[in-house]
DNA sequence: GACGGTACTGCACCGCCGGTGCGGTTTTTA
DNA sequence: TAAAAACCGCACCGGCGGTGCAGTACCGTC
């Protein structure tokens, strides 16, 4: 990594975590540039505006993301071959990593975003979207593998339940942050984990 | 209703509009005095500062939604006796209300908050909390009634399945904001919907 | 019909923040 | 060693939240 990379990743860093801590407006450049130990006018030279950070802050975190639900997802599919009981032990590792999250997860950045899309410029939301459409792909693969194993005790669109498991995150960290209790999250996807097992878990007799 | 009384409430339309198209710091003040005919020192009189306006909104809300929720869950339970049938008929009609709502869902004011949670303070964020705890609260009861009349099919604690309910409405909104499908939403409560149907609903055989 | 409170208006002003412009300087690379 | 990349320093602009205060229109009460 040249210098020009380690400094902008600096700012990258330094900013995210204002970002989640307490919103992306109420994080001033100022602070940032004073944080990251660098000048405005160093800032801007990296960024041509706040736009443009908003949209390499969402461009990481699709990254660092994707390569966690990797990690996260192959793990599960190596202590099962079935694809069911891969995916519930992936959702169980996931409740586990949010859970020992120290004070708990520190919000999405991607909800961020959605929440004050009029903030943005029409970059920072396509970013946006093309994260969420990622998870869906992901996730609607993972539950076509189930499906084509286990028949379905309900009658529900994939795509549908594709969301659902980022519905159900993103609504978890609303929760934990509003009600101030940082396990809600990890509570909420066990929950989803409970509804794909009674979605697709044969039961006996 | 007095003429303050009008003024007041004014301008809390104006700004709950503004709010909720495009966040709360990218409305300015001076752009809800505009809306709201009044001048800035108007507003000044009916609100100390924006904080005071984000918790008045709040409260609005609060009081809003509980006569939203107690008119449908009321007629759900006028169209059937038996508890879980009530609550499936809830959920439906709360998922036709979402999708009946013009440009889906406007968004929730609490989840704004919940993610910018800094620039607020503390009154802001005790009324926020009131509210989710109010959900919880309601939601739990009906799980309870349900509860004693039907087993559950898995071992979840009642008091987290009352914030699924939040949890899947708040991120199915973020979801919608996301991608830019204002259906996304009603079909997670659908799916939301789908659970609670095969966690309580006995099978036959 | 005078009185006093309520509900404002008008205006000047402050500080913070995002952003611009540009000349100068250091560091790295070819 | 010269050019290109990666900054620094500093002045300045406009928008926005917020303050302060004097003046005024409305409105029910005695």
């Amino acid at each position: 990594m040249s210098r020009g990379e380690e400094t902008r990743a600096r700012i990258l860093d330094v900013a995210q975590d204002s970002v989640l801590a307490k919103g992306f407006d109420a994080t001033s450049i100022e602070e940032i540039v004073a944080n990251a130990e660098i000048t405005k006018s160093g800032f801007f030279y990296h960024f041509r505006d706040k736009n443009a950070l908003a949209r390499a802050l969402i461009d990481r975190h699709i990254e660092v993301e994707k390569e966690l639900f990797d990690d996260l997802l192959g793990r599960a599919r190596e202590l099962s071959d079935d694809p069911l009981q891969g995916a519930l032990i992936g959702l169980k590792l996931l409740a586990e990593l949010i859970e020992d999250m120290p004070g708990g997860h520190p919000g999405c950045i991607v909800a961020t975003a959605a929440y004050q899309d009029r903030l943005f410029d029409q970059d920072v939301r396509d970013a946006n979207r093309r994260a969420v459409l990622g998870w869906r792909a992901r996730f609607r693969r993972m539950f076509e593998e189930i499906a084509q194993v286990y028949p379905m005790r309900d009658d529900v669109e994939l795509e549908h339940l594709a969301d659902f498991v980022s519905s159900v995150v993103e609504g978890g960290i609303v929760m934990a942050r509003a009600v101030g209790d940082p396990l809600i999250t990890s509570q909420q996807v066990m929950l989803l984990r409970s509804y794909i097992k009674l979605l697709f878990e044969p039961r006996i007799q």
